[in-house]
RNA sequence: GGUCCCGUAGCUCAGCUGGAUAGAGCAACAGCCUUCUAAGCUGUGGGUCGCGCGUUCGAAUCGCGCCGGGAUCACCA
């Protein structure tokens, strides 16, 4: 990298220049802003106590020693103390030359460390996929790229939550009012028909309240004493007996859901090497907690609940297993890190979860270790924000939800009839048609989420649809395709069999040179996305690649370009832009089309 | 109340390991298709970077204090 060999030069020319020792860390190397000329810039106000000299004249000094001594520099110049220098032409040719059609150009290769498993997606079993889950999805299998172009081993592992209260609901519920419906029978998503159930429990169960309460009892009396409720509790009851007709209810209605949601899966594109189940976790969990306390790491209350005391960290003490021995979800959490942990060893586990259980994750790491358990401080909790809607935070109760096939399915169809209205899909066969309203549909709803930090709430609108214009997946995509259109003409012309011979010796205009400095940028940009875990990174970036590249195309042409080194140079140039704008949607799991 | 996160253009978001006049897109307005795909390109207008104080040669960026919004603190998940 050549930000690296600037700053080690520039640490001998102060060196040399003024006979003082200097860190890099004091040296400020960046990128020249845009309006002025030049491509990095080192900043030399922090030098001025080893020069005492005036800004301007100790920018001059290193400027001269600099281009003195390395051959990439061609020249400089000094404003208001800023020293901006310019990199040869030939630097950026050669880098272009090296680096174009490799096929691992921007990725690491693979290290020889242990794997690093990735648990995303984590769905309940008693309601379909919402938006939130959708980013959630998205954010792990971006992830996952973006880590494997770093070099590590990625298991990817899904962690479903088919136990527990809320299936209970669904499942008395489809008990008292579903008269044996089925998926098939209804002609709806298993997945679906369950979350109808869970709306309907939670709908009688919410009329029971009120006449609990209009009979004077508190709310909070009220939902403990309904009628569904402990009916619902002896089902979890039932079902941890392992009584016959429960669990037999039990494994149909999450198979239906399980249907459901690899449908949903498969739509989105995303898949698993694992999948863990609290059902079978929560066991190990209990195992774990009972050994924590025969070696007097957790503490036992007189009621028989167990917890952990962590009050001397600051916080509170947290309940592990209830006191008739049921377990919460902090005890299968537990569970699940250690079977990770013994069927992986991987060097770290990282959790794809939202910001709500910020505290939930601190409190298990903090209690794994209390548990002795070393890999508990490579625990990463990739901590996302809420998608929230105009009207706030998408509440499944109160069907403020935006449900995740639906979303999709209106995707495809505007993506559809917004082709269908450009006239693009005039020629394609059916087929090809169906497959590219899938590419844009996916490749705006993904790069919409994906783009946003993933640190952040981001609000999303039902009544604006998401765009195809401006900064957008479609506009990446179609800047692609555009690439592909031009590269097939190029094929044919005859002229592209000499691009690889091309010696590239020529000089570069400021939109070639603007584009090359980005694709420059590739391999860093994958690198951070990587150590910050931000696919956000990546789409920022390969949006700005393709506005980039937009400029050049719109005023630089490439096939009708007569002068032979020239024409190489623009049409390795388009080729190479090509493949890290793919490279780059790859890594956010979106595809790319050859004609749109 | 304790802890944590957020507050940048009318809207959605970048920029935040301190650096030069704070950037995109959408929306509005004005241009560009006998030239490689106009889902594109160019231009105009639009900002007390929530407020105040401090650190610094230099603060949207760091620190402290307010104001506003959110999350969380369950024998829920």
């Amino acid at each position: 990298m050549i930000e690296q060999k600037l700053l080690e030069k520039a640490c001998t020319a102060i060196h040399q220049l003024y006979e003082q020792k200097v860190s890099q860390d004091l040296i400020g190397l960046e990128k020249t802003k845009r309006e002025i000329i030049g491509d990095y810039t080192l900043v030399v106000f922090p030098l001025l106590k080893l020069s005492h000299k005036s800004p301007e004249a100790t920018a001059q000094e290193i400027g001269n020693y600099l281009s003195q001594s390395m051959p990439e520099i061609a020249e400089f110049n000094v404003i208001k103390g800023f020293l901006n220098l310019i990199l040869s032409d030939k630097f950026w040719l050669d880098f272009l030359k090296k680096n174009a059609g490799k096929s691992q150009f921007g990725f690491r290769k693979l290290r020889p460390d242990r794997p690093v498993v990735l648990e995303f997606s984590s769905p309940n079993t008693n309601k379909p996929l919402h938006l939130g889950h959708i980013r959630n999805n998205l954010l792990g299998h971006s992830l996952s790229e973006i880590l494997k172009a770093n070099g590590f081993k990625v298991i990817k592992v899904n962690l479903v939550n088919d136990r527990g209260i809320h299936i209970c609901k669904s499942m008395l519920a489809y008990q008292k009012w579903g008269n044996n419906e089925t998926p098939f029978a209804a002609g709806i998503k298993g997945d679906h028909l369950i979350g109808k159930y869970y709306v309907l429990f939670n709908k009688h169960f919410r009329d029971e309240i009120h006449s609990l309460m209009e009979k004077g009892l508190t709310e909070e009396e009220a939902e403990k004493q309904a009628p569904l409720i402990i009916e619902a509790q002896e089902i979890l009851r039932k079902w941890e007996a392992r009584d016959n007709g429960t669990v037999d209810l039990w494994r149909k209605m999450n198979g239906w859901v399980y249907d459901g949601f690899n449908k949903t899966y498969q739509n989105l594109g995303i898949s698993f090497d694992k999948i863990y189940y609290e059902s079978n976790t929560y066991l190990m969990g209990k195992e774990l907690i009972m050994e924590g306390l025969e070696r007097e790491m957790l503490i036992k209350k007189e009621d028989g609940s167990i917890w952990a005391d962590l009050r001397n960290e600051g916080l509170d003490e947290k309940l592990l297993l209830r006191s008739d021995g049921t377990s919460v979800y902090m005890t299968q959490d537990i569970g699940t890190a250690q079977l990770r942990y013994d069927d992986f060893r991987p060097s770290s586990m990282i959790y794809v979860v939202g910001n709500e259980q910020n505290y939930h994750f601190d409190v298990l790491q903090r209690i794994l270790k209390k548990l002795g358990k070393e890999y508990a401080s490579h625990i990463y909790h990739l901590s996302y924000g809420m998608v929230e809607l105009p009207q706030g935070k998408m509440k499944s109760r109160e069907g403020t939800v935006v449900d995740a096939d639906d979303l999709m399915d209106e995707m495809f169809k505007t993506a559809e009839s917004t082709t269908r209205e450009l006239g693009k899909a005039d020629e394609l066969p059916e087929e090809e048609s169906r497959q590219l309203f899938r590419t844009i549909g996916l490749g705006a709803l993904k790069y919409f989420i994906l783009k946003v930090d993933p640190k952040k709430n981001m609000l999303f609108d039902p009544k604006e649809s998401i765009d195809f214009n401006g900064n957008t997946g479609p506009f990446i995509q179609y800047t692609f395709a555009r690439i592909q259109s031009l590269l097939r003409k190029a094929m044919s012309s005859g002229y592209a069999k000499e691009r690889v011979q091309g010696s590239l010796h020529t000089s570069l205009l400021p939109l070639e040179k603007e584009t090359i400095k980005k694709l420059y940028l590739f391999p860093e940009i994958v690198k951070q996305a990587g150590v910050e875990m931000s696919p956000a990174i990546i789409a920022n970036y390969v949006y700005d690649l393709a506005k980039g590249f937009n400029q050049f195309y719109q005023e630089i042409p490439v096939l009708k370009e007569e002068n032979k080194e020239k024409f190489v140079l623009r049409l390795t140039l388009v080729s190479f832009t090509g493949e890290v704008i793919q490279k780059s949607m790859n890594l956010l799991g979106i595809d790319v089309p050859p004609k749109m």
